[in-house]
DNA sequence: ATGTGGCATATGTCATACAAATAATTCTGT
DNA sequence: ACAGAATTATTTGTATGACATATGCCACAT
């Protein structure tokens, strides 16, 4: 087993054991070294995973804290995720997205930077490319999508959305490969990229907002429901 | 910013893209290195947080490999929430609620039944009585903001608020308890309450952006920030 | 065809040095 | 004696170079 993983479990289970209350400073990173008698290297290491997952926090010329209860972080996203993953009606989803990606369009027509649309260009042509190929083409469909929130600026509607992705999919596929179909979605995704381009935030929102629409008639018209 | 955390957005935001599919090997860390123009330390501090995080496994001699990224698993619950969780900035924060509390009032005013308007009320007495009590003016308010998410009859707005309410809170306490605040705070909370009550959606839902702009200005003024 | 050894490549660890932010201490003017 | 400025010490962040160790690959001998 790896030095730094063996420091993660026993710096974890201190902190699991309560004794070490949040907030409450971690010992300094050469103290730690003579500890547990691994080089400095092993100890960043452990305290970088340690902050991925959320139990530590760094500050730089002061020290590495203890942060919020680990056990609260994952009892919030088990419950968080279970209750977005379960029994939800594609309906709830595409009127959830209808509402966030329209404004992440808005955003993104201000804040999109060269990077971005390059991407989203080079999305499209793949698109056109993969047209017969259903699950690269969702696949393609929903990065677009994404690379969207994340033009934005603002990090949460990208994660959000993410958090969404699987669901997201599994609609996609829902959806008949005709022609017109493809058709319908390679312009008003051209729609949308030429509106942001041209940092046309309100055209870009719009654009964006009757290309959910469609999508969601599309599916009622397919199940014959409300 | 620290350099580890841009290149972790950057691999991250590849990642999150869909750009690498799950299995696929990054390249190695001396490529990485050249590509982002910095040390190896720097690279390999941004890998151990994101394999903290799940996102990515590493294999000594092999590589550095995306990780299983389906939903299903719950290190990916962890994920989305942390990710969610660190380091947001408040500004990022408040101008996503700004976006689906609008939308949520908007729908509270046609779907809200009787329960969730007398839940509200209650909440309103509450926080007239303990105004002085900080800690639990707090708790409250959040509470009055989520218990209209849920009676907007969609419970992704709920879940996603409620998935935000630690950082919402934390934020909510970094206000000062003057009474001139409190005074703003039920004025508008009162406003929002009678829209919905009379299923003034639109009404509801300017009442409701109103109120969260006037929280952005006062924490942007507390912080002197842009 | 197979397997075995060696080579290139990759991550893991160590050591050292310096940068940059913060905390502690000393100095100084009044 | 004390407040505030200047200095020093401590701590995390980054860079660099070296070597250890695991893995993948290919040529070579059997």
């Amino acid at each position: 087993m790896q030095r730094s993983t063996k420091i993660i479990r026993l710096i974890e289970s201190e902190i699991l054991d309560g004794k070490m209350p949040v907030g409450q400073r971690l010992e300094s990173e050469e103290k730690l070294c003579e500890r547990f008698g691994v080089s400095r290297t092993v100890i960043r290491e452990a305290i970088q995973q340690l902050r991925g997952r959320g139990l530590l926090r760094t500050r730089k010329g002061s020290g590495t804290y203890i942060a919020a209860s680990n056990l609260d972080t994952l009892a919030n996203a088990v419950e968080a995720y279970s209750a977005l993953a379960e029994d939800l009606d594609f309906l709830e989803l595409i009127d959830f997205r209808i509402m966030i990606e329209t404004e992440c369009a808005r955003l993104a027509a201000v804040h999109a930077g060269e990077v971005v649309i390059r991407e989203l260009r080079s999305i499209m042509d793949s698109m056109r490319k993969l047209k017969n190929d259903r699950a690269e083409f969702s696949r393609l469909d929903i990065s677009f999508h994404l690379v969207i929130a994340r033009g934005s600026g603002n990090r949460i509607y990208a994660t959000v959305l993410r958090a969404l992705e699987k669901k997201c999919i599994d609609y996609a596929r829902k959806n008949r490969g005709d022609s017109d179909w493809f058709q319908s979605i390679m312009t008003t995704h051209q729609a949308i990229l030429d509106a942001i381009e041209n940092g046309k935030s309100e055209v870009a929102a719009e654009a964006m907002h009757k290309h959910l629409l469609s999508s969601r008639r599309h599916y009622v018209d397919l199940t014959g429901g409300v």
